[in-house]
DNA sequence: TCTGGGGTCCTTAATCTA
DNA sequence: TCTGTAGATTAAGGACCC
């Protein structure tokens, strides 16, 4: 029998990323703590916090208020994303000079399958050694790698040696590495089902692999309960899949303050839409499912969404199908927190064969576009409302 | 108490269809 | 044709992740 050969996977992630791509633009933040996220005063959470600001204990999903009452004499900044996706692309790319196989897991993240490369950078910890050295003197970051045989064991152990660290953890420790490791630690265990789980006297991983697989199914489905039960025993996938495909693009906002005004609405639906459609040309696709989110007080969330005949990647078609939807889904008439739109449901096969993008045209619809908004922040900002485009489609008002 | 934005995936319920 | 049923598909919401 021929044996299996071993396969090793790399989980990369860059440290504190949004604060440090600040600290490396601008030297006088340097070991100061950094706050990057939404206006101090205004409704959001902290998107990244440097590690100085971490010893305040602000993290990354806070209110921004919490993090101002914990430290307000941080540098508070907003996010700009440009520059992380510049940055971004330059890590990517000194990750494809180690192997072609790399995974984009999010803009900070990234999957390597590292199996097979000993000839040409030694065994796996010189692999983690080399791509470190390489990120930090040619962009100045600081990046932790987790090696192991698994994306999951990969991905925990990038988690327990951050910041700027390497851990590799050979096939016969995976048991033994994550069984002190609190459940949480698992992938797909939110703060929903570690109450389920934590109901049941288990609080570590090794404590979930003595619970019977019928008792954790009743608990939390059969698909779930298989996912932790494997997990739980170091087991998961080794798939390392470059070029992954996106399935929707959306595009959402929070009011400052609550909106009852239709125009207003319909206003911030049309700068959202035509995001979106924007977004979709520069990348080629077109979506079938058009998903209108509406957030009101208390953080009550609706969604409607509704399947065109043909995929549309037109703002005019997104903003009527999600307006439409607004007015005649049954949603709750009240003051509204939060409004988004999405689009999804394509046949990427389809759309490559397709002659549908005629890029000059598209240029000119979305510099026609980026005129609206202007417009609408132009309207908004200077406090007078015209709506010179005409009033928003016929208003059901049974709605 | 306060909870952004942009995503993915799963479960459940409703609806369609054989 | 009526009725019940099972499976597939779609819609909505929840949970989770970064």
């Amino acid at each position: 029998m021929k044996a299996k050969r071993q396969r090793w996977i790399a989980h990369v992630d860059l440290d504190a990323f949004f604060a440090s791509c600040e600290q490396l633009a601008n030297p006088e933040y340097r070991g100061l703590p950094v706050v990057v996220g939404a206006r101090p005063g205004h409704r959001g959470v902290v998107a990244a916090a440097s590690y100085e600001a971490r010893e305040y204990g602000i993290q990354s999903a806070m209110p921004i208020s919490e993090a101002w009452r914990r430290c307000p004499d941080a540098v508070y900044l907003r996010p700009d994303m440009n520059r992380y996706r510049q940055m971004s692309r330059r890590v990517f790319d000194i990750l494809a000079t180690v192997t072609p196989v790399v995974e984009a897991a999010s803009i900070d993240e990234a999957y390597l399958d590292i199996s097979g490369l000993e000839g040409l950078f030694g065994p796996p910890r010189d692999v983690g050694r080399e791509i470190r050295k390489r990120i930090l003197t040619e962009t100045g970051l600081t990046a932790s790698v987790g090696i192991g045989p698994n994306r999951l064991i990969a991905k925990l152990g990038s988690e327990s040696c951050k910041p700027d660290g390497l851990r590799v953890v050979m096939p016969d420790a995976v048991l033994d590495f994550i069984g002190p490791m609190p459940i949480a630690n698992l992938r797909g265990l939110g703060k929903k089902k570690q109450q389920t789980v934590a109901r049941l006297g288990v609080d570590t991983v090794a404590q979930l692999r003595a619970v019977p697989l019928a008792e954790l199914e009743r608990h939390l489905g059969r698909k779930a309960a298989a996912s932790f039960r494997r997990q739980a025993f170091g087991e998961a996938s080794d798939k390392v899949v470059p070029d992954r495909q996106r399935k929707s693009i959306s595009k959402e906002t929070t009011f400052g303050t609550d909106v009852t005004d239709e125009h207003v609405l319909h206003d911030t639906l049309r700068g959202l839409a035509a995001g979106v459609a924007a977004t979709a040309r520069r990348e080629r696709l077109a979506g079938a499912i058009v998903t209108l989110k509406i957030r009101y007080e208390g953080f009550e969330t609706h969604t409607r969404r509704v399947k065109l005949s043909s995929p549309t990647d037109d703002q005019r078609q997104i903003l009527t199908t999600a307006w439409r939807l607004f007015h005649h889904s049954k949603l709750p008439v009240k003051p509204v927190r939060l409004i988004g739109v999405g689009i999804s449901g394509w046949d990427s096969d389809e759309l490559a064969q397709a002659d549908l993008f005629d890029q000059p045209a598209a240029m000119q619809q979305d510099r026609a576009l980026l005129r609206t908004i202007d417009d609408v922040t132009e309207r908004f900002g200077s406090g007078k409302l015209q709506f010179g485009a005409g009033p928003p489609q016929p208003i059901d008002n049974k709605r």
